[in-house]
DNA sequence: TTCCCGACCCTTTTT
DNA sequence: GGGTCGGGAA
């Protein structure tokens, strides 16, 4: 058993989880083995401590951290004894607690769970109500700070002095009030109440032998308490934590609790894991630069175990659009120049904000790309499936005044927002709820003081049948529970809903349909009298001596254990179904929720100011530590990038974190060239078979370009198509990665791959270099720029009729021709390619190699230029392109000299911006990307699973494309 | 006068 | 997806 147990671990994972202490925390940096640990160690305490698992207590802070938990440890267990842990996130725990002995606090056996829907229309509600001038998010924040610190709404009066607090105050009592009227307790509440009733019936946890809690640096106040309560009779407990990974910060959770938790049992024993089992060397030592400018952390040693692999990449992109495409292509070029060794599922994007994801998602869905997005709208938060889980809702209990007001007019019954506003308020003068009033009327019990006309009658009417109907059905199955999916499948019917969602959303409908069908399944299961078994005793606590149990059992019962399960559910979208193999699907997500995942290929894009770190955030150290986490997912791959503009066209700034004097020693400006040799070294990193040649090269023939030579690296829009080969406007050419560097700051780009996996270190590009240097650098592109002119030139002449884009694109298919017909051996074709590259102005490599030799590009003679002087207006060629628009930064008040760029750069922008020699103006007409009707977008999942369950990877609408592309008008 | 619907704006992070 | 505004219908 110990051989199993401990296999595959090392010296300080062993030490911890065979650790004898009764209070232990275990320090683990990303990529540690921090689950694998902490999962042992539950087997461990089972095995050798002959602990019994119901008596264990296992609290994660995600749904999906629980489910993985919970599956590592059926690994170690088996199912039976798995199932039998009492294992959650902190508001299942409590909600577990709540449900069996709330009656012991004066709990109604069938409270709600006031999701954020809920309690932000609560919150505006009174605001409006009251006529006062707080914002309705951040009041609703508010709340859930106070009652985080366990300040309830009278001690908060109490203390109020500023007007604005008892502006406050108010809104704080009565959202309490209506919550309570509307038998609702939201997400503090359960572990606020949980807590009171483990401290008035400490009975209840008398028999946990032992609890284990998983990033503990995540924990609130009443967490914490609520540790305290749950571990009180034996005081047996294991933490697992990283203060570096700490991002919820603005959910009151406090690092200090780690130091809290070893002065309140000073035998506190505390183990370090050091070793990171994920990323490259590369990319650790990256994240370690960001993670390090927090000055006021504690230094800590992070071991990488894997080569240095592939330097991280930060790259600059015109905008939003522009970055997404370029992910796109990416994704696309990593794939195939791997030769399938990456999937689509090894991919991942992190984002800072979820609304960030519209752009990516468009631009996968136009090529195509398969993914799924975790974070973001859960799957009961879509418009269609929450509409049906309100009505269930509000069947359960009608007193749910929010959940009545949202449904009341949907399907639109006439009854408009002006009546019901009216009516909700009017209920709640009287101390009545919505429904009750709305109920009354139709019935004639009484006559509203709001206006109510015939139509508006009849629509309430309608209404109101479809409640009792339901409620019927719930009421009449007492003796013969009925399924939860009839009731549903009633709902569905009475709503007419599948003919509401057609009209409603015309040609998304099917995608629409597809959610309400998985919704269907889900209750489906949930109805299963087998599996109900299994769920209830899963949930049930252990039974305790001389305390009164409630225990579930009919329909009603059932349908708010469903409820309840919806509100707590993960913020994610379940896995793709797996038939017989994985479901290829890229990843997007929320950095939050990508917390503890990992991926081999991982972007963080919009890396600027604003967005990360966010403008509304109020600590800096939280968000770097954001960036430190998402950066941390990586194994072999890091992409950052910025789009130079942000949605709203305004110049962004790169973030904070990555201007950094030294930073960008750490990154690649683009993606990396991978050659056969990087292929091997990637897949014996990711412990992969290594495709073969020919695979590699069917796979290449797919793409347009081999290299991420697309995009200019100063973020300007890339010249384009029709522009390059329309040799009458203009030559003057914005520089793409390859045209600009000297031949050998191109070779020493293609080569990181084959160092990285073949040395034992990485190089790291000296943080500045010598203004000298930096000069010579200048020259060096300056002589370049004038020899791609040349070339330019030159290739006029040879090359006399100009070319359409489209024939260059059909050109650019004959790649496999080229290569099945070159009579020149590899090597030979590679020098004269990165020539080629080299001299070239705009043309991708790709194009070069699909000239007759005779055309392809010469050396010219170089013609010096004085940079000092002369600098072309929109070819930004300050050395590297990328560094034009951040040269300087303020921060302290003091200048910080960026992007390794010689001062000058800065004077020389002013002064000489007007003695540009014309041929160098670059004047680009950029022709718009066609518009695709919205219908090509709606299945987002791969075609190939054809599952039984519909897939339900459409998240949104769409918008942009949507409103213009599907509809007539 | 009230309601409905399309068009257009902006969007922190989670239970 | 939510909020708001304005045109057109009831």
């Amino acid at each position: 058993m110990d051989g199993d147990l401990l296999h595959g671990l090392n010296g300080a994972q062993c030490d911890a989880v065979t650790s004898q202490a009764a209070v232990l925390q275990v320090l683990a940096p990303p990529g540690s083995g921090k689950t694998k640990t902490l999962t042992a160690r539950v087997a461990y305490l089972i095995a050798h401590q002959q602990l019994k698992p119901w008596n264990i207590i296992v609290c994660t802070f995600t749904v999906k951290a629980a489910s993985e938990m919970k599956e590592r440890i059926t690994g170690f267990v088996g199912a039976e004894v798995a199932k039998q842990l009492k294992l959650g996130t902190f508001h299942s725990i409590s909600l577990r607690y709540l449900k069996q002995y709330g009656q012991h606090i004066g709990l109604d056996k069938d409270f709600g769970i006031a999701d954020s829907s809920d309690s932000k229309a609560i919150v505006k509600r009174i605001i409006k109500q009251h006529d006062l001038t707080i914002d309705a998010g951040q009041a609703r924040n508010r709340i859930s700070t106070q009652k985080a610190k366990g300040i309830d709404s009278e001690q908060f009066l109490s203390s109020a002095k500023k007007i604005e607090q008892q502006e406050f105050a108010t809104v704080y009592r009565e959202y309490e009030a209506t919550l309570k009227a509307s038998n609702l307790l939201d997400y503090d509440d359960l572990l606020l109440r949980c807590g009171f009733l483990l401290r008035k019936h400490p009975q209840c946890v008398s028999n946990v032998e032992a609890l284990l809690i998983d990033e503990f640096q995540d924990t609130n106040n009443i967490q914490y308490d609520l540790m305290a309560l749950f571990a009180q009779r034996q005081n047996v407990i294991t933490i697992v934590g990283d203060p570096d990974q700490s991002i919820y910060g603005f959910r009151c959770a406090e690092i200090k609790n780690l130091s809290r938790m070893k002065q309140q049992w000073p035998d506190t024993f505390t183990i370090n894991l050091e070793e990171n089992y994920r990323s490259s060397g590369a990319i650790l030592n990256a994240a370690q630069r960001i993670i390090e400018q927090d000055e006021s952390r504690p230094p800590k040693s992070l071991q990488a175990t894997h080569s240095p692999g592939m330097r991280p990449i930060l790259r600059k992109l015109p905008s939003a659009t522009g970055e997404a495409r370029w992910l796109v292509s990416e994704v696309q070029r990593i794939q195939a120049m791997t030769g399938g060794l990456l999937q689509p599922g090894d991919f991942a994007v992190l984002l800072r904000s979820a609304a960030l994801s519209r752009t990516i998602e468009s631009a996968l869905n136009k090529a195509e790309v398969p993914y799924r997005m975790i974070g973001g709208t859960r799957f009961y938060d879509r418009a269609e499936v929450k509409l049906i889980i309100d009505y269930l809702r509000v069947i359960n209990n009608p007193a749910n005044s929010e959940a009545v007001e949202r449904i009341v007019n949907v399907p639109a019954r006439r009854v408009g927002e002006g009546t019901v506003k009216s009516l909700h308020e009017e209920a709640r003068s009287e101390g009545v709820s919505l429904w009750s009033l709305v109920l009354d009327t139709v019935q004639g019990r009484c006559k509203p003081k709001t206006k109510v006309t015939d139509a508006t009658h009849k629509g309430l009417a309608v209404f109101v049948n479809v409640i009792l109907t339901c409620q019927r059905k719930v009421l009449d199955s007492k003796t013969e529970p009925i399924a939860l999916v009839d009731l549903m499948n009633t709902v569905l019917k009475k709503l007419c809903f599948e003919a509401y969602l057609k009209k409603k959303y015309a040609e998304e409908y099917e995608a629409r349909w597809a959610n309400i069908e998985e919704l269907i399944a889900q209750a489906t299961e949930a109805s299963d009298p087998e599996r109900l078994r299994a769920m209830l005793q899963e949930d049930a606590l252990p039974a305790i001596d001389g305390l009164e149990q409630r225990t579930a059992s009919s329909t009603e019962d059932m349908l708010s254990m469903f409820l309840a399960s919806t509100a707590l559910a993960a913020s994610s979208e379940e896995k793709p179904e797996e038939e017989g193999r994985k479901v290829q699907q890229l990843t997007i997500s929320t950095i939050h929720a990508a917390k503890g995942l990992e991926w081999p290929v991982v972007f963080i894009p919009a890396c600027y100011d604003g967005s990360l770190p966010h403008s509304r955030a109020d600590d800096n150290d939280e968000e770097r530590r954001l960036l430190y986490v998402g950066m941390t997912r990586a194994q072999a791959l890091l992409y950052l990038s910025c789009p130079i503009k942000n949605t709203q066209r305004e110049e962004t700034t790169l973030s904070t974190f990555l201007i950094q004097p030294g930073v960008t020693g750490f990154f690649e400006e683009h993606g990396p060239s991978i050659t056969l040799h990087g292929v091997t070294g990637l897949a014996t990193t990711l412990r992969r078979d290594c495709p073969q040649k020919a695979t590699i090269d069917e796979a290449k023939r797919k793409i347009e370009r081999d290299e991420d030579s697309y995009w200019p690296l100063n973020g300007e829009e890339p010249v384009e198509e029709v522009a390059k080969w329309d040799h009458g406007k203009g030559s003057g050419m914005l520089p793409a990665f390859g045209t600009t560097r000297p031949a050998a700051g191109f070779t020493s780009a293609a080569v990181t791959m084959q160092q990285g996996f073949s040395t034992a270190s990485a190089t790291i590009k000296p943080e500045f270099i010598s203004a000298n240097a930096r000069f010579e650098e200048l020259r060096e592109q300056a002589q370049l720029k004038k020899v791609d002119h040349r070339v330019q030139q030159t290739n006029n002449k040879l090359d006399g009729k100009p070319k359409g884009g489209k024939r260059q694109i059909e050109g650019q298919g004959s790649i496999a021709g080229f290569f099945a017909k070159r009579s020149k051996p590899e090597q030979v074709l590679e020098a004269h390619e990165r020539d080629a590259v080299a001299f070239s102005s705009v043309r991708p490599l790709q194009e070069v190699r699909n000239l007759p030799a005779e055309s392809r590009p010469k050396m010219a003679e170089p013609r010096i230029m004085d940079f000092t002087k002369h600098k072309p207006r929109n070819a930004p060629l300050h050395g590297k392109p990328n560094t034009v628009t951040h040269h300087m930064h303020k921060a302290d008040n003091r200048y910080v000299f960026l992007d390794s760029s010689p001062p000058q750069a800065e004077t020389d922008e002013n002064q000489t911006s007007d003695t540009v020699p014309t041929s160098d103006v670059v004047e680009v007409e950029t022709s718009q990307t066609k518009v695709r009707p919205a219908s090509t977008f709606h299945t987002t999942t791969v075609q190939t699973a054809a599952p039984q369950r519909k897939t339900y990877g459409v998240r949104r609408s769409m918008n942009g494309w949507s409103n213009r592309g599907g509809k007539t008008r």
